[in-house]
Order: structure tokens, then sequence, then C-alpha cells
RNA sequence: GUCCCCAUCGUCUAGAGGCCUAGGACAUCGGGUUUUCAUCCCGAAAACAGGGGUUCGAUUCCCCUUGGGGACGCCA
């Protein structure tokens, strides 16, 4: 049975790079009927604090990486990490050697095989490197830590690990490792090496090109489908034009051999795109919950609420938009756009206008988006204006943004108390003082 | 410097010798939705890095060049 793991070293955020490679193995493991583990490479006490821990847990439980198994803590497992160690001595395997003389006494060396090595990458394909080039290295230090190459590799071996699905950067690590495994008699698992995600620039993909650790998404309001789903897009396609997928039609489809080998750039607008593509599709119930917290004053009134998200639903990309962009629906004290008051408000005859439309307004007899556009526009021609000129000052007025849902299907969810209202507070507010 | 990897529209990609007048998506531009727009619909522009081979035929296979990236710790 294949299994597959995900072994972050905890330093108190994860990278979306890394985040990817959990993707691919809980995707590989999954669409296989592996199991799919985690294991915390916790050496390094500096960092590796349970806060750092609980990090990456939450940030896979965000994203619905549930390991099959209990995570595997590698700081409690180094007696089995020296005990191999001592075994590759014992067998002529590795020495004892103050290397480079650093005078901080003897460390365990591994001595390679003296012989050229290759491997069949999952992703890459076939690599080769030649013996001269593959060096003997630490695998104990001086002080009797086990090294991450030893310490890896025992686990591995411990776990029952078939496929190491990880980052560019161990490439050249794989070599080492297959050796590590050789000498401790163990059947070298299959590696597959994942390109890096890169910025604009081509370079490593930072927290200066925008958000790059996992917390950062949750925080902006992103949903973790949408993450999730992008993230395996940036190296890997189904082989057809399928891109919005649902979790389990990606597992029905990933395959390794399809990943990507070079390099991928995060690209921002696209990401945002398919987060609102997700956000669609989520539950109205969802909506409610998120609008609630965004604006509480939205839980007053269950149906006047579901005509906001039925009229907002196709303009908000993220769950932060909701405030700014819905908050003049739940409040009569919504913030005048200033360029959109000076433009719009301040125009030629616009307050002149607004006070007829608002009387037409109150003439009509029933309340609708249709019966309001008819009576803008009857107004308009009686004008002579182009209906632009009343369109936007009403807008304004009512929500004082520029942009927004369709107008008149905005104005019959708002309701002709509040237009009236809101209009004549508007021109009590711009007009001239007489 | 040494070693390794990568190379299709601006971006993510489809393409595993003829199906390619190279497809899709995001972004861009134009038009429409007899109102704006950060929505929606329609349309357009946009790529096989260059040079050699192999082959009847190369985006697809091989080599070189160029360009990019990565690794060279008693870090992980």
């Amino acid at each position: 049975m294949i299994r597959t793991r995900f072994a972050p070293s905890p330093t108190g955020h994860v990278h979306i790079g890394n985040m990817r490679a959990a993707i691919y193995n809980w995707l590989f493991a999954r669409s296989t009927g592996g199991a799919f583990l985690l294991r915390v490479e916790d050496t390094d006490r500096e960092r590796s604090t349970p806060e750092a821990v609980e990090t990456v847990i939450e940030a896979m439980n965000w994203l619905g990486l549930q390991p099959d198994e209990d995570p595997v803590y590698q700081s409690q497992r180094r007696d089995a990490h020296l005990a191999a160690a001592e075994d590759l001595l014992s067998r002529g395997l590795a020495y004892k050697e103050d290397k480079g003389n650093t005078g901080r006494g003897e460390a365990v060396v591994f001595r390679m095989p003296g012989r050229d090595m290759k491997f069949e990458d999952g992703v890459k394909g076939g690599l080769k490197k030649k013996s001269k080039h593959l060096q003997d290295f630490v695998i104990v230090r001086s002080d009797g830590s086990p090294v991450f190459h030893l310490a890896n590799v025992v686990d591995d071996i411990h776990m029952g690990i078939t496929h190491v699905i990880r980052g560019d950067d161990h490439v050249e690590n794989s070599f080492r490792h297959i050796a590590l495994y050789q000498a401790l008699n163990a059947e070298a698992p299959h590696f597959a090496h994942l390109p890096m995600i890169v910025n604009a620039q081509g370079k490593p993909y930072s927290k200066r090109d925008g958000a790059a650790f996992v917390g950062d998404f949750r925080e902006k309001g992103y949903l973790p489908e949408a993450l999730f789903n992008y993230l395996v897009l940036l190296g890997w396609s189904p082989g057809d034009d399928r891109e919005v997928m649902e979790r389990e039609e990606m597992v029905r489809c990933f395959t390794l051999d399809r990943v990507q080998s070079s390099a991928a750039q995060f690209d921002w607008k696209k990401f945002e795109w398919m987060n609102g593509e997700h956000l669609r599709r989520l539950p109205r119930e969802v909506h409610r919950q998120k609008y609630t917290e965004a604006i509480p004053a939205a839980a007053t009134n269950p149906d006047y609420l579901d005509a906001v998200i039925h009229v907002m639903e196709e303009r908000i990309k993220k769950w932060d938009d909701i405030a700014p962009m819905a908050g003049f629906f739940f409040t009569e004290d919504y913030e005048y756009d200033p360029k959109a008051v000076e433009k719009r408000l301040h125009a030629p005859q616009a307050l002149e206008l607004l006070v007829e439309l608002r009387t037409a307004f109150s003439d009509l007899s029933d309340f609708t988006a249709e019966s309001t556009e008819q009576a803008l526009r009857d107004l308009a021609e009686a004008r002579a204006v182009k209906p632009a000129e009343l369109i936007h000052p009403v807008r304004i007025a009512v929500s004082g943004i520029p942009q927004g849902p369709s107008l008149f299907h905005m104005l019959q969810v708002l309701g002709r108390e509040r237009v009236l209202n809101r209009m004549q507070i508007t021109l009590l507010k711009f007009s001239p003082p007489q």
C-alpha cells in the first residue's frame, strides 16, 4: 500500500510551496487508496515551539489535509537515529572524523558507496550523478545530535513511506538518502520532486510577494477550497480543460506523472478569480454566516439579508469584500466616497434632479426594479438628460459608493422607505446652505 | 567555480511525430447586457527561445547555444 508523508519543520508559518507539497502527497495517497502521514521535524529546538507545531496542524486542518495516523515527532526518535548511526559505524559504512578540522570533536560521517548513482524521479524522470560529485557527509554531529539526512531516512523507513514527494531543493539530497537506505538495508522509496513556486520576477515566492503563508490566506478571507484548487493547478493539470474543481474530482484524476517539471508563477489575479468561483458555489447558509460575522447588523432581518446576498453574489470575491462592498445595506450611517460625491453629486443639476426623482419614486404604486427604472427613464427623458446623469447620483445617494450591483435591483432590495430616506438625507447633507 | 534541473501566448497550462491554420483559463483590448462597475455574455490580439540533427513529416525525439532556476553546511 502506498504511504506518503508531509514532513515540515515547524517554524511558525507554513509556506505555500510546502503546503502544495503536502497537498500533492495527500492527493496522491487519496487517489491510490493509500495513507497520508505527518511527521513533524522538530529537531531544531529553537524554532520548533509547541505554537509553531500548532500552526502547521491548523493550516492542514484548514485545508482539509488530515493525516491518517498520529503524527510522528522527530525529536522523540533520537534514539533510533543514533542506533542507526551506531549500526553503520559497526559495519564500516560510516566513520568518525573531525570533518574540516573544526576542533569540535569527532562527528559520524557516512561513507558514500563510491559508485555512480541514478534514480527515477516521479516528476523529473531519470536523474543521475557521478560518484566523484557524491561526497561523504555528516550524519551525527560532534555534539551527538543526528543530522537531517539521517533522521529523515530513518524515520521514513520507520513509517513505511513508499513515496517521497517533496520540493525541488531536495533533488541533490536524494542521492545521499538513497545511499543511506541501501546502507540500512531498506528499500528506497520512490521520489518525486516538485518545482518551485516563483514570483513575477521568477525568484522563489516569498512573503514580500504578498501572502506567502497559509495563515495569510485565511486571514485575508480567502477560501481553503480555492487555495487548494489553485495550488494543485499550479504545476498540475487533469489533462483537459477543467480548472475549477471539487476536491473529490481532483482526487479521482490526480496522477504524479502529470505534474509539471518547470517552476510556476503565482498569479494573484487568477487566484482571486478562482476564489470567487468557489465562493459562489458555497451554500446560502455559509454566506449568511459570513455576512453576519462581517456585519453584525445583518442578522436582524433574515429575508432582507437573503435579498442582499442574492444581489451581491456576483460581486463578492472574498469574505473581506463583504464589509466594504455591502456594508451600506445595513446602516444609515454609511460613508460617502469623496471622489464619487465630487463627480456625481456636485455635477450640474444633480441635486435638482435628485429632488424630482425622489418625488417620482414616492409616487410609485409599487417599488420594484422595473418601476424604479421606468420612473427614472421617464424623468430623464422629460428633462432631456441621459439616464446616467440620474443613475449615478442616486447610487451615491443611497449607497455612498460608485460601484455595486445593478442599481435598480439594489433599490428594490433596499426598499422604498430606505431609498426615500437616504435620498432626503443626502440632499440635506450636500445642498449648498441657503 | 563545480554539479543538477528546467524552457508552449504576459501568467497557469493542453499537446506524449501527422488530429496544430497550436486548444483552454486568468489577465489585456473591443463590443454587448437600450446605467456605472470589481459581475455576466460575445469577440479579438497573444506562444512552440535560437541553431543543428533524426524522420516522408517535428511543439512533440537527440545534440549544441542562449536564457532561467536549484544544490554545493557538524541547517532543515
